[in-house]
DNA sequence: GTTCCGCATGAATCGATAG
DNA sequence: ACTATCGATTCATGCGGAA
C-alpha cells in the first residue's frame, strides 16, 4: 500500500539533518524529562533542559511542513519543593525559534504514580504543547469526535422514544433519516483536555504513554499517507500506532534496544533502516511477530 | 463567634496598602483575564497583564504571613490565533519577587463553554496557579480526601465482610478501631487536578467560580479563625464561602455594584465596610436574605 | 466463557544518610 | 556546603490464574 517507515539509530539532534524540509505532516513525542531516566537516557539536567532541546526543536522546525503540527509531551519535575521553570521558558524560546504556541492540551492521567508528602499531592497531569510554523495547519476534528456524555445520552432516549411512536404511526415514513439525523447528534467534540490512563503494562520501556495518545492526535492532524515523526522514538508508541493506521512514519532512538525492539513490533511494510554507519539498507519486508 | 468580615471597595493596587503586613493565611483569587470583561474591568491588554499584574503581586507578598498560600486562578486567552504567554511570563516574573511557585493545580471544568472553531476544540481548564513566601507552609490534607476509586468498592466489600464476622464473634473488643481503620482507608489523598463543574447560575458577575473552588482551598491551607483574602473580589464567591466556614475574610471590589451585592448575602456577621472615602464605617450586623 | 481476586508496577517526591 | 543514593509513602490499572 505504499505505506513506509524509516527507523534511525542515533541522536535526534544528527539524525534529523538527514530528513528533508518540509517534509513531515506531525511530529508527536515525549522527550525525556529533565533528571529523568538516568540509567537509560543519561537524565538531563533541569537547569540545561532548554538549551539542550532548542537545538533538536530548531530542526523540527525545519523537516515540519507550514501546514504541520507538532506535539509535545512534557512536564516539569519538583527541585528543591517547587514546580521547575524549564519548560515555561522553553516555549518562550521556541516562540522565538519561530514557532506559534497555538494550544495547551492538558493529559488528565487516570491512574497518577502514588505516594503522600507534606506540601503536595500527585501529580496526575501532563502537558500536550501544540506548536504550529504557520497559523494555518491541517486539522481533521470530526475524526476525534465523541460519544456525548450521559446527561444527552437520558434525554436523547427519552426523545426517540417519543420520536420512534410518532414514527410508528406514521408507517415507518422518515424513520431512517431521524435515526441518522440522532446518530450524528449523539457525538460532540472533544475539548483540550485528554483523560487516559498510563501504560503501566509495557515492561520494556519505562514511559511509554498509551496507544491512544498519539492515535488521537494523528487522527486530528493527519490523512492517510502522510508522515508522522518521534524523534524520541523510545519503545515507538508513535510509529507503531502511524503504521497501522496507514501513515508513513519516522522514528529516531538513541538506544540499540528500543531500535531493534520496535523493528519487531512493526507490521508488514516498507522497512527502512538507517544505523550507525549511516548507510541506507536495502528495504525489508517485515512481519509481525505478535 | 468573633469572625469577621471586611470589604473594601476600590482598586486593590492601593486598598491593599491598608492591609498589615504578613497578616493574611490565604489568597484566593481570580482577577481580570487580560481582554476579557471590557465592558466592567475596561480589559487589560495582553501585552500589558504583567505589567498590570505585578504591582497587585507585590502588596499580596507583603501582606500574607510567611506559612500562607496564594492560589491564583487564571487562565490565557487566545491572540491572533495563538496562546498568549502572559502567564507564563507572570510566573516567572513573580518568582523574581521572591514567590516559590509551589505547584500549578488544574481546575478541569465539567461542563466548559460551548463553541466551534476551525482550529481549536473547547478550552475546558484553567491554571490554579500555588505560590507560598516559604516552603513551608501550613497545608491540611486530611480535610480534603476523598473517596476511594471504584476498584475498592468491589474488593474491600469482601475484606470488610470477614472482619465484621470475626469482629462479632470476639463480642466487640476492638470493633470500632477496626471499623475506623477500614473507613480511612477507603479514603484517598486527592490529585492536583480538581474536576470541577462551573457556576451554571452566573446571576452578575460574568466570571464566577464555583464555591467548591474555594472552599477545597480554604480547607486545605487553613484551619477556623484564619485570614481569607480575595483581592478581585467579584461577586464575593471566596469572601462568603470563607465566611461560611468560620474564617476572617477581606474582598476587595472595584466596582460599587459587585461590593454591595456582596454585602447582602453575607451571613450574620461582624461586616467592616471601607468605601472610597477611606473611612472605617461601624461594624453593622447584618442577616442573610437568602 | 465470565467474573473475581491477587499482585506487580509505575516520567513521583521528600527527608535522611552517605561520600 | 553540595550532590548522589535510598527507603518510605501511596493508589489506579491490567494481567494472569482461579472459581
Amino acid at each position: 500500500m505504499g505505506i513506509s517507515t524509516q527507523l534511525y539509530l542515533g541522536d535526534c539532534k544528527e539524525e534529523l539533518k538527514k530528513l528533508a524540509e518540509n517534509s513531515v505532516d506531525l511530529i508527536v513525542t515525549s522527550p525525556p524529562y529533565a533528571d529523568q531516566r538516568k540509567s537509560t537516557y543519561g537524565g538531563i539536567r533541569a537547569e540545561k533542559y532548554v538549551e539542550w532541546f532548542l537545538p533538536v526543536s530548531a530542526e523540527l522546525f525545519r523537516v515540519l511542513k507550514p501546514t504541520g503540527t507538532f506535539i509535545l509531551n512534557i512536564k516539569e519535575k519538583v527541585v528543591d519543593g517547587e514546580r521547575s521553570t524549564y519548560v515555561i521558558e522553553l516555549i518562550l524560546e521556541m516562540r522565538k525559534q519561530g514557532w506559534f504556541w497555538t494550544e495547551e492540551f492538558i493529559w488528565h492521567k487516570k491512574n497518577c504514580y502514588p505516594g503522600k508528602w507534606p506540601n503536595r499531592f500527585r501529580d496526575a497531569w501532563e502537558r500536550l504543547l501544540q506548536f504550529n510554523k504557520d497559523k494555518k495547519f491541517k486539522m481533521f476534528q470530526e475524526e476525534v469526535m465523541v460519544p456525548m456524555g450521559n446527561w444527552t445520552r437520558t434525554r436523547l432516549k427519552n426523545l426517540s422514544e417519543t420520536d420512534k411512536t410518532r414514527d410508528v404511526s406514521k408507517v415507518g415514513s422518515g424513520f431512517g433519516k431521524n435515526i441518522s439525523n440522532w446518530v450524528t447528534r449523539s457525538k460532540a467534540y472533544p475539548t483540550n483536555v485528554l483523560h487516559l490512563a498510563t501504560e503501566c503494562n509495557n515492561k520494556n520501556h519505562s514511559a511509554t504513554f498509551p496507544e491512544e495518545l498519539p492515535e488521537w492526535f494523528i487522527k486530528l492532524f493527519t490523512e492517510e499517507k502522510d508522515t508522522v515523526l518521534d524523534p524520541f522514538s523510545g519503545s515507538g508508541t508513535t510509529v507503531i500506532v502511524a503504521n497501522r493506521m496507514g501513515r508513513n512514519s519516522i522514528g529516531i532512538e538513541l538506544l540499540p534496544d528500543y531500535y531493534q525492539m520496535v523493528q519487531k513490533q512493526l507490521e508488514p511494510a516498507e522497512l527502512y533502516l538507517f544505523e550507525t554507519n549511516n548507510e541506507k539498507i536495502e528495504p525489508k519486508k517485515r512481519y509481525a511477530v505478535r
